[in-house]
DNA sequence: AAATAAAATGAAAATAATTCTCATTTTCCT
DNA sequence: AGGAAAATGAGAATTATTTTCATTTTATTT
């Protein structure tokens, strides 16, 4: 039992950055938060645990943004604001999103649902100053 | 000035093609779709065209379905429920969407709100008496 | 602790949706 | 009609994501 690095908690490496990040981060972004702290965890463990955790629930996917899907550790229904200028994300916690409609949904569809998403896509207030300059 | 098939009209038929479904097709299908009838009309056509469209605020995309993006003719705010199964998409005309807090989230986030999407997600009916075939 | 099976990983190749290039065709304007 | 500007087709390029496979790590059994 030789003394070496810890190799194994990349799993919950990648869970524990999610976890603590508000950035709504892609895969790659995770990749590149992780690298400072565990260079050992490679792009495609990254991808791999992602879709590990999103079909197990764990964690949730918002959809894509800019064509690179974007990952949420907040399973619970909330609201999303995306800005299409800075591809950033953030979440409205004072809005309420309207899962109460769930029930509606399956009585008019006849399924099941899973998940609801409410957001809006927009340009945020950092990106908007910056717009100005161009006139 | 012989007689000679009709090459251009290609915008305007790409266009009413997506006016023409509910199906809220992707590139590729809006490709398929045309193929009978417009067969002159290639995919990248389509492509530029349906960006177009979506800068222009003529359509509006619906985001991506299994990683491939999805269009809609009907840029009002209205709800959608997506089957992850078959990946179909449907209208719920029923339900509202809460463009009303549109507002809100721009008095909140002190950005500017171009969107509104509110989409369920889940299995639909005739997908979920498939899987019942399982045990 | 040793042996074995099962799961996870890295590196790089493969995939596939989308975008881009550029030569050609079509449309628009006078 | 003539020329500029825009649109298109074909295919190459791009790129996010997935997959392959050999190797490493973890779990299990004794």
């Amino acid at each position: 039992m030789e003394q070496k690095t810890k190799q194994y908690g990349k799993r919950s490496a990648i869970l524990a950055c999610l976890k603590a990040t508000k950035a709504h981060p892609s895969a790659d972004t995770v990749y590149q938060m992780l690298q400072e702290t565990r260079p050992d965890i490679s792009l495609a463990t990254v991808y791999r645990n992602l879709a590990l955790f999103k079909q197990q629930g764990t964690i949730q996917s918002l959809g894509t943004v800019n064509g690179i899907e974007r990952f949420d550790y907040n399973t619970a229904p909330h609201v999303h604001f995306i800005c299409t200028q800075c591809q950033s994300v953030i979440d409205l916690p004072e809005l309420t999103a309207p899962s109460a409609l769930q029930a509606q949904v399956e009585a008019i569809t006849g399924g099941t649902v899973s998940q609801c998403q409410l957001s809006f896509t927009g340009i945020c207030q950092s990106c908007c100053c910056c717009e100005k300059t161009g006139s």
